[in-house]
RNA sequence: GGGGCUGUAGCUCAGUUGGGAGAGCAUCUGCUUUGCAAGCAGAGGGUCGUCGGUUCAAGUCCGUCCAGCUCCA
């Protein structure tokens, strides 16, 4: 039986029995923080079991797509380990329990119109202390005893020993279904879990029976396939063996089911079908969470490959395979084949350039090791080589191999397992508890009431105080109290938006006769609306009816914003084309951040071409309208749909004219002329393949504009040059200062850059465009963010000054030249003291000085100069020829001691030595004594 | 969320306890030869990622931020 049709007779079996077949949810569940992607079928119905949320079914059936990394080390080493694979399942919410579950479960196993499977080949585990299913299937089925396991709880629990060991919580027993090979051993293929108990603290007498029971079962897929096609293993099912068969010719090698390269083939099926699934959805490899997971996935799967001898990108080539595969349940896989590819063999490629950068930090290791005449590689130094520059100890140990060195796995596990443990990480609650969650239990949800309006009354069902980790439910609050932290409102309906889909929360105001409560944001947790803020007046009380008013100023400007992100999606697929898909946004008071697909940065041209596309649609004044439709119905209407989001049925259509649709639970404007004015401020890379744009709408956008047009005009008055010059004006003044640097530093007075003359050319009147361009020219010419381009460009004016200065004092203390220094020396015992002030010091111009005159001086000579560099800045230059060095003199106590005098110290190297004094009033003094004391060492 | 590494010429990178910013390749000029990575001589090219601190003196020490790489959760 294939897969597509095993999958198929599972969910229209439970739906004959009165279950709703429900899709399968997406593989990275964003709304649920305590997991990465979905790990069990179970996972979309976590708040279905706990009645946190209104239930429009209370029996239900899927086939879910699952993601886990728990086991990731026995795939492709066992028949049937996965991190990719679907999982059938049929649930109860408070419904029918274990006598119809397990009923079930044996009538679609066993029946001939079903699976057929001959029930000799069937026994199953329970619970040791769950006399009621081992009944059912002793006495009810009929299944003998002896095929009827008791085991512990360590087996069959969930969560696997709750009882004794936690966490509290709903769990409950469970009962396994295992299938008999021919060669004898058992499978297991199904597992029932009977959730009936709350656990309350720790044994004896600490679960505490449900009052609504429910069922959570999990059939895998690929195992019971392997089962009802007899093969091997889960790799041989007619979903997978392709793409083993493709990844083998990929490689240039043959599927052997024993070999090294079978494991190594069997990896590569598993993480090419998890990571197409999960780049389909939109999760790219990345350094953190689930981009991280997928990252590790592709590279160990390339490895893999390496070590198989490939060199380049190969692993991309499988995706058309995996999409042909699962083609009849996910036909949406072959929409994205190319952009999935494309990822994927971007990862590839950098991963084969880590791995060549890798292969040199390996053979520095070994050089150091043949040195030191060592034979085992160190394990710290591996798992450090790993950490800090991702060399794999895999190829490590392989090339290591090759040396006949050892490779040290113990060393290398304690140091990872150390890092593992400095790294921290948060512990993650299966099942969230505290005051929201009792909430949610009680109100189910808050009525959401601001798509229509922003002020109605409401009645505040939950006041919450305390940091988040000891938060607690009160029943008033007053004026006062601690400011720094946040309380927490919790109303039966509420106007406020809470933060969802990238669109900030609202904030306003909760107030009656007796009391005002401020709210500075709303967020959401579930279908529950949390208004947070303070009271400024009077108590606010539990039961008390209040009127919730949402600031509509900054609710406007929000307005603005999103209906402006989706003119400017609507740009962008214009534009670059229809890959440019959202990949995330952020929409705040006329503010807005939108992340999306693109390979490359977007030039100015195309940033313009968008923004005048989305000021175009402004200006036309297009009426948005929304709607509530059946999902069916917004995707026929070409309606823009995001993989990896899950939308619920029916969904909100936002339509702009005739050319935007997007599913979008926002609020919006009513015409796009709203939004006044639209202007992109920046555009970014945040991670590879995706692209930033943020963007301002309204009065800020409005404002961006006077502040760009009065920066220039301010600039030109400090640059004295009309607006559109500023960029050429700043890129000479940037050139003339590093001129300017040059000759002070060099001593060359004469060639000393011309001045730009400022020759204002008024009457010319430059665009908006134009004048952006300029300012961001110039931005780039000094290399500072806006808002520092004033400040920097004043001090670059500063600096020229100050550079000029310093140039005037060392030409008018004319050019000092070594002959002249030479003249005035002092000769004594056949070498030569040279001491002297130079006009507009700098250190460098002093050492070339003492280089010449040592180069011509034909005696020993000991030079020593000093130059005022500031208000209160000596600096003190000694130099000694070889001679006087030989003789054991130091240039560097030299300088120290004249430095001295100078209120300073120094050192330096015997031959050359600099030094610093904060009295430059005593300079002639310090050379007086400088040379006084060199004459008497010679 | 946390740990590690890197940022110096167009490129690849050196830079010792803090004390003259370097090499190779590339570029330009000239010479010599005219072929396979040609040779010789010379030249240009740097805000040492950013900002701040310590110091007489910072590429070097300390801190901030930015960017890139990498691992753990």
């Amino acid at each position: 039986m294939k897969c597509d049709e095993l999958r198929e007779k599972y969910l229209s079996f439970f739906q004959s029995q009165g279950h709703s077949r429900q899709p399968s949810d997406v593989l990275v569940p964003t709304w649920d923080p305590s997991v990465l992607f979905t790990p069990a079928g179970m996972n979309p119905f976590k708040d279905h079991f706990l009645g946190k949320v209104k239930l429009e079914f209370t029996r239900a059936t899927t086939c879910q797509k699952c993601l886990r990394t728990g086991d990731i080390d026995n795939v492709g080493r066992t028949a049937y380990h996965h991190t990719f694979f679907e999982m059938l399942g049929n649930f109860s919410f408070g419904d029918y329990f274990k006598k119809e579950a397990i009923h079930w479960a044996w009538q679609f196993l066993t029946d001939p119109k079903w699976l057929g499977i001959p029930s000799e080949r069937l026994s199953v585990t329970v619970y040791k202390d769950d006399d009621e299913a081992a009944n059912i299937w002793n006495s009810e089925i009929g299944l003998p005893s002896q095929r009827i396991s008791r085991m512990d709880e360590d087996e069959n629990f969930w969560p696997a020993s709750a009882p004794s060991q936690g966490p509290d919580g709903v769990c409950g027993p469970c009962s396994e279904i295992y299938y008999q090979l021919d060669n004898g051993k058992s499978v297991e293929i199904w597992n029932l879990v009977f959730t009936q108990f709350n656990r309350v603290g720790n044994p004896p007498n600490n679960l505490q029976p449900l009052p609504s029971k429910n069922i959570d079962t999990g059939m895998g897929l690929e195992r019971t396939a392997s089962v009802l096609q007899n093969v091997p293993t889960n790799f041989h099912i007619d979903s997978l063996y392709p793409i083993v068969l493709a990844a083998a010719e990929v490689c240039g090698t043959k599927y052997e089911y024993t070999s090294d390269n079978g494991r190594r083939l069997r990896r590569i099926t598993d993480h090419i079908r998890a990571c197409t699934f999960a780049v389909h959805e939109n999760v790219y490899p990345g350094p953190k969470k689930a981009r991280y997971v997928i990252k590790r996935l592709i590279r160990r799967a390339v490895l893999d490959g390496h070590q198989m001898g490939m060199h380049e990108p190969f692993l991309y080539n499988l995706v058309p395979m995996v999409a042909q595969c699962m083609k009849s349940i996910y036909p949406e896989l072959s929409e994205t084949t190319t952009r999935v590819a494309e990822v994927i063999r971007r990862e590839e490629n950098e991963f084969f350039q880590t791995i060549d950068a890798g292969l040199n930090r390996i053979q520095q290791v070994f050089t150091s090791m043949d040195k030191d005449g060592k034979v085992m590689v160190d394990g710290n130094e591996a798992a450090s080589l790993y950490q800090t520059h991702g060399v794999p100890p895999e190829l490590f140990q392989t090339l290591a191999a090759e040396k006949n060195f050892t490779f040290d796995w113990d060393g290398y596990r304690a140091a990872m397992g150390q890092h593992g443990l400095d790294s921290g990480g948060e512990q993650k609650k299966l099942f969230q508890t505290g005051p929201i969650e009792t909430l949610k239990e009680a109100l189910l949800r808050t009525d959401f009431m601001g798509y229509e309006t922003t002020e109605c009354s409401a009645q505040v069902r939950g006041i919450i105080v305390g940091p988040e980790d000891d938060d607690r439910l009160i029943g008033r609050l007053s004026a006062g109290g601690d400011q720094t932290q946040l309380s927490r409102v919790v109303l039966d309906r509420t106007p406020f938006y809470g933060e969802s889909g990238g669109q900030v929360g609202d904030s306003g105001v909760l107030q009656n006769s007796e009391c005002l409560f401020r709210v500075t944001d709303t967020q959401k947790a579930g279908e529950l609306f949390i208004h947070y803020g303070h009271v400024e007046r009077g108590e606010l009380k539990e039961g008390m009816t209040i009127q919730a008013v949402v600031d509509t100023e900054r609710r406007q400007a929000i307005r603005r914003a999103h209906s402006a992100t989706h003119l400017l999606h609507y740009a962008l697929q214009q534009t670059l084309g229809g890959h440019a898909q959202q990949q995330g946004s952020k929409v705040d008071a006329d503010w807005l951040r939108f992340d999306f697909s693109n390979q490359s940065g977007i030039d100015d041209d195309t940033l313009r071409k968008i923004e005048q596309i989305v000021n175009e649609k402004v200006n036309q004044a297009a009426p948005v309208v929304w709607n509530t439709v059946p999902l069916a119905d917004a995707r026929k209407a070409g309606a823009m749909m995001l993989f990896g989001e899950k939308y619920p049925d029916p969904v909100r259509m936002v339509s702009m004219g005739e050319f935007s649709k997007e599913l979008c639970g926002g609020t919006h404007l009513h015409n796009t002329s709203e939004v006044k004015q639209f202007e992109i401020i920046s555009e970014e890379g945040v991670s590879s393949g995706v692209r930033r744009i943020i963007a301002l709408t309204g009065d800020r956008a409005h404002s961006h504009r006077e502040w760009i047009q009065e920066t220039l005009v301010k600039l030109g008055d400090t640059l004295k040059c009309a607006p559109q010059q500023v960029a050429d004006y700043t890129g000479q003044l940037m050139n003339r200062v590093r001129q300017l640097k040059k000759a002070v530093s060099s001593g060359q007075v004469k060639e000393l850059p011309a001045a730009v003359a400022s020759n204002v050319s008024q009457a010319v009147t430059s665009t908006y465009n134009e004048m952006r361009s300029c300012i961001k020219e110039t931005a780039r010419a000094v290399n500072v963010a806006f808002p520092e381009l004033v400040n920097r460009v004043e001090s670059l004016l500063q600096d020229e000054i100050k550079l000029l200065e310093q140039l005037k004092k060392l030409a008018s203390g004319g050019e000092v030249t070594a002959d002249q220094l030479l003249e005035n020396a002092t000769e004594a015992a056949g070498g030569l003291v040279i001491t002297a002030e130079i006009p507009g010091a700098n250190p460098n111009l002093m050492r070339q000085l003492i280089d010449a005159v040592r180069k011509k001086s034909s005696k020993p000579t000991a030079v020593l100069l000093t130059g005022v560099a500031g208000p209160d800045k000596v600096i003190v230059i000694a130099g000694l020829s070889n001679e006087l060095v030989a003789k054991g003199l130091s240039a560097g106590t030299w300088a120290s001691q004249t430095a001295q005098i100078l209120g300073g110290s120094g050192g330096g190297r015997p031959d050359l030595a600099q030094a610093g004094g904060k009295n430059p009033e005593k300079i002639t003094e310090a050379l007086e004594a400088g040379k006084k004391w060199m004459l008497s060492q010679l």
